[in-house]
DNA sequence: CTAATATTCAACCAGATGGTTGACTATGTC
DNA sequence: GACATAGTCAACCATCTGGTTGAATATTAG
């Protein structure tokens, strides 16, 4: 994955309505609309969203006449997990406590 | 963890330079002279990208004389794999093709 | 004491972001 | 044809971002 697509999945994903509007795709296919429904904020923002979504390729869509179909695309889920999981052996709370000891000592 | 938290993790990971310097803290810790050494940009460009990472709990500072001691804390990384993994059944691209194949169906 | 080194702070700039409102396009319904 | 519905586009605004340069602060070295 390019580090261009990268950044915009991250970058995407950083802003909660967006992580919502995720969580909202993972229930099934959606309208704009129905997205929107969701959230205090007005359709165009929502459509603003969905564009963001789009161009990181966390979301499809797919147009039925006036309404247009969303379903969420999870791809890019997988390269952040993959990004992440390099990072795995420094999760583990105990070795971080025994790298703060290691460098205690020096 | 809190959206606010997971926003700021989201957003930290989304700068490519920001990734590199995480990249190089997994490789033990460094100076704030020592990150910048590797980037085209400014030294005070990378100050900054610290401060992100710091705010977002990705980095830990401890000063030493004038020197500042940074290592690499990767529990929002932890905490980024748990988010996304919630979405780990759509990551299968047949699954994908399968939805895709429901969704022409009605 | 002086000079060099490590780092931050402050001001500035161009461009992106997240929201708004108002107008527009396209499709469906009566 | 007239009206309602689904959605986008465009302009605007305040704030954030990633970069710069120049100055300030602290610590170490000569």
């Amino acid at each position: 994955m390019s580090a261009a697509a990268l950044d915009r999945s991250f970058a995407a994903l950083s802003d909660p309505t967006r992580r919502a509007i995720v969580s909202r795709l993972a229930g099934g296919p959606a309208r704009v609309t129905d997205v929107a429904a969701r959230f205090p904020i007005s359709l165009n923002a929502v459509s603003k969203h969905l564009k963001v979504l789009e161009r990181a390729g966390l979301v499809r869509r797919r147009r039925a006449g006036r309404e247009h179909h969303l379903e969420l695309r999870a791809a890019p889920l997988r390269e952040i997990a993959r990004w992440t999981s390099r990072y795995e052996r420094f999760w583990n709370e105990k070795l971080d406590a025994l790298d703060a000891f290691l460098e205690e000592e020096d």
